[in-house]
DNA sequence: ACAAAAGTGTTCAGAGTACACCCATGT
DNA sequence: ACATGGGTGTACTCTGAACACTTTTGT
C-alpha cells in the first residue's frame, strides 16, 4: 500500500571526465514515455530513505550508495493530478568499469540511461529543476567535503580525482596546484600499484584513507 | 481543507548575546500541553512556502523573513498516529526593541515563547532533533553567506555583529581581526550616526549594502 | 623516435591569526 | 575620576595562484 508521497532520485556517476546522471522513461502517465528521474510512491511502512534505497538498488543493483536529502517539492502544480509532494535525494556512485547493471526492474519504468550534463532532454514534473539544484547544491559541497571519492572507484590515479574536481566546478585546475593541496591533506594513501593498460605512462594509484579524512573532515557531517 | 502533511519552522532570533529560538505550547492533542515548534497543515490549495509564511505572521506578527527550508522529515515514529510527513524551514527575524508581537493567533497553540539555545525544554515529536539540524546549517552557512545580518536590525554596531557570529558559532573571536575583515568586504556602509542611550562611549552605526553584498555573495544563493 | 600523459618547485600575493593599549563617553 | 565598552596596527604564518619543463612508458 502506497503513501501518498513519492521521493526522486538523483543519481550522479563519473564517466570519461563527465559527470552524468540516471534518467528513466517513465511506462505510466503521467508523462508516460518521457524521461524523468528515478523515483515513486514511499510505501505506506517503508521509512524514506529505505525507499530511496530501495529504488537504487533496483535500477543500479548497487548498495551502500551516498546519500544526502536534497529538498522537498511540493508546488501545488508540479504533477498534473493535483499535488503530490516529493522528497529529492542525490546519490553518488562509483561507475567504474561498468560493474552498475543498469535493470529497470519496476514496471512503472521502461529503460534507463546515463545522460551528460549537456544531454539532458525535457523532464517530466520539475525533475529538471531538481537536477539543476541538485548540481548547485554539489558544486558547493566538494569545495568543503570530500564527496569527489564517492564517484570514483576505491583505486584511483590524481588525475583522475582532478577530474571530478573539474566536472564538478565546471573549470580547469591546475595540475600541480591541486596535487600539492591533496596530498598535503595527509588522507590519500599511495599504493604500490600504478594504472595498467593505458598507453602511456602508467600512474599511480591511491586510495582514500577512511580513518584520516573522517577526522579532518569530521566536523563535516552532513551539511 | 487541509492537505497531507505539515510544516514546521524554527525561528531563529538574537537578543541579547544569544540566539533565540521561538516555540510554543500546543493546545491539541497528541503533545498537548508540551512545547514544539511553530507549525501545521498545509492548506490543500495553499503553497508549502505560503503556509511556512502565513505561520510566521501568525506567531510574529512579521512579513518578508529570511526562510529557507531545511528538511523534510518523514519517520514512521516521528507522530503517534501514523506517519505524517513534515518539512522543516528555519528563519531568521530582527528581533530588535521587541517590535516582534508574539501572538499566536491560532486557537491550536496556547502561548509563544524565546528560548535560548541553553534553555530548550523537551520537545514535541522530533521537534528537538529539528533544531539540531537547524543550528548546525546556520553554523556551518554563516561561514560563507551573510546570514547574520538577518539576525540584526537595519542599523547595528560592529560589536553587535561579531556577537552573532560568537553566539552561532559558539566561540569567541578577535575584535580587530573581526572589524578588519568585515570592513574589507566593503559591503559595510557607515553611518553618520552612533548609539544612542548607553552609558558608555557610543559606538559606530553601519548598515548592510546590499547592492555591494549580493554582488560578493552571488555565487552563493541558496545553497 | 614519438606520442601521451605523469610527475615535479618556486615565487608572490593575499588572508588569517596572534596580540595590548589608549580613547571617548556617561555617571 | 572611574567604569565601560569603542576603537586601532603590526608582524608572522599559511594558503592559494601563477607558471613550464623533464620523465616514463607503450607502440
Amino acid at each position: 500500500m502506497y503513501s501518498n508521497f513519492t521521493v526522486d532520485c538523483v543519481i550522479f556517476g563519473f564517466h570519461e571526465g563527465k559527470i552524468k546522471v540516471l534518467l528513466t522513461e517513465r511506462n505510466e502517465y503521467p508523462f508516460k514515455d518521457t524521461w524523468g528521474l528515478p523515483g515513486y510512491f514511499v510505501d505506506n511502512d517503508e521509512e524514506m530513505e529505505h525507499a530511496v534505497k530501495r529504488i537504487l538498488y533496483e535500477h543500479t543493483g548497487l548498495k551502500d550508495i551516498y546519500l544526502e536529502q536534497l529538498s522537498a517539492f511540493a508546488g501545488l502544480k508540479r504533477h498534473p493530478s493535483g499535488r503530490i509532494l516529493t522528497v529529492a535525494y542525490y546519490a553518488l556512485l562509483q561507475l567504474d568499469h561498468m560493474k552498475v547493471k543498469l535493470k529497470p526492474i519496476t514496471n512503472y519504468m521502461k529503460q534507463a540511461r546515463w545522460f551528460a550534463e549537456d544531454e539532458i532532454p525535457e523532464l517530466a514534473f520539475d525533475h529538471g529543476q531538481i537536477i539543476e539544484l541538485s548540481l548547485a547544491k554539489i558544486r558547493r559541497k566538494i569545495t568543503y567535503s570530500p564527496i569527489a571519492f564517492e564517484l570514483l572507484p576505491d583505486k584511483f590515479t590524481l588525475t583522475q580525482l582532478q577530474m571530478v574536481y573539474e566536472a564538478v566546478l565546471g573549470k580547469v585546475l591546475d595540475k600541480r596546484n591541486f596535487r600539492k593541496k591533496m596530498l598535503n591533506y595527509g588522507f590519500l594513501k599511495e599504493l604500490p600499484e600504478v594504472q595498467k593498460g593505458v598507453s602511456y605512462r602508467a600512474a599511480r594509484l591511491y586510495k582514500l584513507d577512511k580513518r584520516k579524512y573522517l577526522k579532518i573532515f569530521q566536523q563535516t557531517i552532513s551539511f
